[in-house]
DNA sequence: CGGATTTGACCGGCGC
DNA sequence: GCGCCGGTCAAATCCG
């Protein structure tokens, strides 16, 4: 579930925001919150937005009815987040916050329109419990107003939520609520401290913190203020199942590891990576595990991006090598880390890392072949994108793994203990597929078309009569293609992220 | 061959 | 001034 994200802008590109905080992102957790919580914060109405205008301009009005879009981003979604925390997270740095404009619309809905700032939910059990609960700044009061999501939907993401969080305004629309929702929202603003955040933010502020170095070395400059927000995501790898922390959900951007270093004080080591989608883009991002939550993986992104955002077969560039099922073990180097790697290869059970599957990422948004009969709406979305992937042709290439097939699994059970009933995956319904074929291809023809998936929602009307239909028919025709897109666990366009390392392991 | 990963070395900031 | 530490570089190597 789109647990919290709590970015930050530092100095300069903050623009107006400012400060010297780190932004802190919390996404996705893989398991909500315990019950009551969920049912406290689904008591909430509508949806607030409070949050810095800066941050979160208005975004464009949108219908109220297609609960599908928020079912999807609540619902399956959740459910998918679960399976992959940042399937639909993009990196935050894609474009220039200091232009909440810009901000937006970079982000693909998955992530920015929907929730920014929301905040802070209780993540993967762990680690991001309770944020702003104790928060004594704040923004915005969740109690006050809550989004009004059809049920089993948004909330449950919610659940773990603080009391308190930011949205952009114009969300109040269910329709806006995708996957992964970014919860941007300004630590400092919110009042939240690490101490009440929980781990994942501790870590991120440090993070934030030790970016102060600069090196001018490659031109890289960094700054004190420099821009650079921190994600915390949880980690599709079992706790102490990779002590790397290796385990990098995708976005949809290239990156590529320059360098790893074991950091002081805490077991994991730090990756850095830097955009490989353009030459000369200074994005950079560091993703290391949470030292107080291994669970927890912390993404610090720096810099931004100073090209757009690349597309199905520009993420792929440079990102060429297959994790499936091979040893690429990367150099001779890697000596040491040739354990790791056999361990990896022993335990299928371990999320893979970011996966970069350029035949997935190049020639269609489909690329999970596992064929599980699981009624979960991974499940499903497995099911819609093989339909397109063997439409494609390019199906084949592996894709979700077990593990995350039982996060997800999980999350169902925790979606019917939390509604008291069976929680029902979106099935598409038979006759669905042509549309859903199309909506491939014009996905494929222009990317972006979904992740701004709000006309493409809209372009494609529901048929179905009554609400529910209506929500399964928007998940599955929305989520899925988003989720093939964004799915680490299936195609990630983004090359080059770091979870590949595991597959590669 | 182009691009990615690994890893030791180097650089620069910061604290003592 | 020195050492620690984080961040980056770049050679070696691997992969498709």
């Amino acid at each position: 579930m789109c647990d919290y994200f709590l970015p930050r802008m530092e100095g300069d590109q903050a623009g107006g925001g400012g400060g010297d905080l780190t932004d802190i992102v919390r996404s996705g957790g893989a398991i909500p919150g315990n019950a009551a919580e969920m049912s406290s914060t689904a008591a909430a109405d509508e949806w607030q937005l409070q949050g810095d205008p800066m941050l979160f301009p208005p975004l464009p009005s949108s219908t109220t009815s297609e609960a599908a879009a928020c079912s999807a981003g609540g619902g399956t979604g959740a459910d998918v987040f679960g399976a992959d925390p940042f399937s639909g997270l993009v990196d935050p740095f894609s474009t220039d916050y200091s232009s909440g404009a810009d901000f937006l619309d970079a982000m693909p809905d998955a992530m920015a329109k929907v929730g920014f700032d929301t905040a802070i939910c209780g993540g993967s059990g762990s680690g991001c419990g309770g944020g702003g609960a104790g928060g004594g700044g704040q923004l915005i009061d969740m109690s006050r107003k809550q989004p009004l999501l059809p049920r089993g939907v948004q909330m449950p993401a919610l659940g773990v939520l603080a009391p308190r969080m930011v949205l952009p305004s114009p969300l109040s629309s269910p329709r806006e609520i995708r996957p992964y929702p970014p919860l941007a929202g300004d630590m400092v603003k919110l009042g939240i401290t690490a101490g009440q955040v929980a781990g994942c933010a501790i870590d991120a502020a440090v993070v934030g913190m030790q970016m102060s170095s600069p090196r001018s070395a490659g031109g890289i400059k960094r700054r004190k203020n420099q821009a650079r927000k921190v994600v915390c995501i949880p980690a599709p790898t079992a706790a102490g199942g990779r002590p790397t922390g290796e385990v990098v959900p995708s976005d949809l951007w290239a990156w590529r590891k320059y360098g790893q270093k074991p950091i002081k004080g805490s077991p994991y080591p730090r990756g850095y990576y830097r955009c490989s989608s353009s030459k000369g883009c200074s994005a950079r991002k560091q993703v290391e595990r949470s030292r107080t939550d291994p669970n927890m993986l912390v993404i610090t992104y720096t810099s931004e991006h100073n090209h757009p955002w690349p597309t199905q077969r520009n993420a792929l560039a440079g990102s060429t090598r297959n994790h499936h099922g091979k040893n690429s073990g990367g150099s001779s180097g890697s000596k040491s880390s040739q354990n790791e790697k056999q361990q990896q290869q022993q335990q299928p059970n371990n999320v893979k890392e970011e996966p970069k599957d350029p035949a997935a990422t190049t020639t269609t948004t489909s690329t999970i072949t596992t064929t599980t009969t699981s009624t979960s709406p991974a499940a499903v979305v497995k099911e819609e994108t093989l339909a397109a992937g063997s439409s494609s042709e390019a199906l084949g290439q592996q894709v979700m793994d077990t593990t995350a097939l039982a996060v997800v699994d999980h999350n169902i059970e925790l979606m019917d203990q939390v509604f008291g009933e069976s929680y029902k995956p979106m099935i598409p319904e038979a006759g669905h597929s042509d549309d859903f074929f199309s909506d491939l291809a014009e996905l494929e023809s222009d990317p972006m078309s979904l992740i701004f998936s709000k006309e493409y929602m809209e372009a494609k009307p529901s048929s179905g009569g009554d609400r529910g239909h209506h929500q399964e028919k928007a998940m599955s025709k929305d989520l899925d293609p988003l989720f093939d897109m964004l799915d680490w666990s299936t195609n990630s366009s983004s090359a080059g992220s770091p979870f590949e390392q595991g597959k590669r392991g």
